[in-house]
RNA sequence: GGCGCUUUGGCGGAGUGGUUACGCAGCGGUCUGCAAAACCGCGUACACCGGUUCAAUUCCGGUAGGCGCCUCCA
């Protein structure tokens, strides 16, 4: 029985699904740079969601989107649109740089053990469905044309302000820079931008007789709307979604069917590296690949993330990292060490630990409190095979059982150094150090590990 | 200015009204041909000030610090 937290009530609160098969979607990237860990952390955290509830014995259905068109630069619809900035630094194309940076995001998305979503949509291919969105809106007397777009009058939609517990009169009264302004309300947005004549935009659609594009709020409702039927079950996203793009997305949704989006919002913190925030100014951006060069894979990182709480700001360390690198290490030679048991496979397992690590999942994703019962817990077999289940951490396959010339290498050196050859012994040792086991000779014998 | 989060031992990081979180690192010991591992033990962690309570790190109030968002961001 998974228990999570609820922004859109601000409580935990028991999941209950609205149907058979759990409906989940995903904000996904703006394809137009590379992710940075703080990025796939958040797909960690929801990806644990997704592999909790299936074993949990939910079935699930989740979408995840790419934006690949019409996310400008400002969320209060000023500035360049991500893709063609990305396209003029680096002389490519819009879709070029969406198709380079959709295949990067995927890799590491599989690098990191994550389940393939049931349905990756990409914003381009959902424009019929935008357009049908902004008549629907318009017709329902939500949505007000200007110059440079059409834009959505909040003032229509009374809960506007509930689900972010905005104070709309404070964000006027803020340091917010006025651009446009046919804009009726400080928090309107654009559902639809036109391109002005000379403005040079290669993603371009024909509505209202004039070029233009999807705001960048809309294509979640419609995505959501064609591909999962509202309400779903669960949205999820970064917590700096709340108060613009979640609020947008729940309003446009209200106006073209009056309906409640998702049921169960989640939303993961951000990571601080060294106490500070990612960003490109600060110049801490770390990619999955940069921590790659430094010796740490993809897994440590999981490691490390899943160490701590989803809603929590967690602060990043290379030396925490390490940390985690380490707890795998020892994991997998705990998996080494069932592989030399004279037990029978899967003996001793205790059906009870696996229940207790799924449980502390369920507690709201409780992942750390799930590895400290993994860490003083005595796993079998069977229990790793549900852990990599659960938490996708490739612990097994990570871990191979030594070959057979391994083995006789072992034996060999077992051997000499019972006859007190220890020249050999010795020379053996280091002779499987290079193939990356270490032995270690204890009161009832030697056993092999993972070198470190 | 508005909204929100946060403060746990060297580094991370859970959790709880009274009992060791956990991982990594460190120190001491046992063991050992050597080495490593393992095991055992150690460091008197819960920002500060009040309050409630038999008892608070854990609830309440206040103070101070840190951070985030409101401008692209997971």
């Amino acid at each position: 029985m998974l228990r999570i937290y609820n922004t859109a009530s601000r409580k935990i609160e028991t999941f209950k699904p609205l149907s058979e098969t759990v409906k989940i979607y995903t904000c996904g990237p703006t394809v137009y740079g590379f992710q940075h860990i703080g990025n796939y952390a958040s797909y960690i955290y929801w990806d644990l969601l997704v592999r909790t509830l299936k074993l949990d014995g939910y079935k699930v259905k989740r979408v995840l989107n790419f934006t690949d068109v019409g996310h400008l630069t400002s969320d209060g619809d000023s500035g360049e649109d991500k893709l063609e900035k990305g396209a003029a630094r680096e002389g490519k194309s819009v879709y070029e740089i969406a198709e380079f940076y959709s295949e990067d995001f995927m890799r590491n998305f599989r690098e990191l053990c994550l389940t393939e979503p049931d349905v990756l949509a990409r914003a381009t291919d959902y424009i019929e469905e935008d357009i049908k969105a902004v008549d629907k809106m318009t017709a329902n007397g939500f949505t007000y044309e200007t110059e440079d777009g059409v834009y959505y009058d909040t003032s229509k939609f009374s809960d506007y302000a509930k689900f972010a517990k905005l104070d709309l009169s404070g964000l006027q009264a803020g340091a917010r820079i006025d651009f446009s302004d046919e804009k009726r309300n400080n928090s309107d947005f654009a559902v639809w931008k036109f391109i002005k004549p000379g403005e040079k935009h290669a993603m371009r659609w024909d509505y209202l007789g004039r070029p233009g594009y999807p705001g960048w709020h809309l294509e979640c409702s419609t995505i959501i709307h064609k591909e999962l039927g509202e309400p779903i079950d669960i949205h999820t996203g970064g917590i700096d979604h709340v108060p613009v793009h979640h609020t947008n997305e729940i309003a446009q949704t209200y106006a073209m069917s009056g309906k409640e989006l998702a049921k169960y919002w989640l939303h993961c913190n951000f990571i601080t590296i060294d106490g500070e925030k990612i960003s490109k100014s600060l110049g801490n951006i770390f990619t999955l690949d940069d921590l790659s060069e430094r010796g740490f894979s993809p897994m440590d990182f999981k490691m490390w993330v899943l160490a701590g709480h989803y809603q929590g700001t967690r602060n990043f360390t290379f030396e925490s990292l390490e940390a985690a690198k380490q707890r795998r290490l020892n994991w997998r030679n705990r998996i080494a060490l069932l592989y030399q048991s004279t037990a029978e496979p899967g003996s001793s397992s205790n059906q009870d630990t696996f229940d207790k690590i799924l449980s502390a999942v369920n507690n709201n994703l409780n992942s750390a409190e799930a590895f400290a019962i993994i860490d003083t817990s005595d796993l079998a077999m069977d229990d790793w095979r549900k852990v990599d289940e659960l938490f996708g951490l490739s612990l097994i396959a990570d871990s191979p059982d030594t070959d057979d010339s391994t083995k006789s290498l072992i034996l060999e050196r077992q051997a000499a150094r019972e006859n007190r050859d220890f020249a050999r012994s010795d020379e053996l040792r280091d002779q499987l150090k290079a193939l990356g086991i270490v032995i270690e000779d204890t009161t009832s014998g030697p056993i092999w590990q993972y070198l470190k």
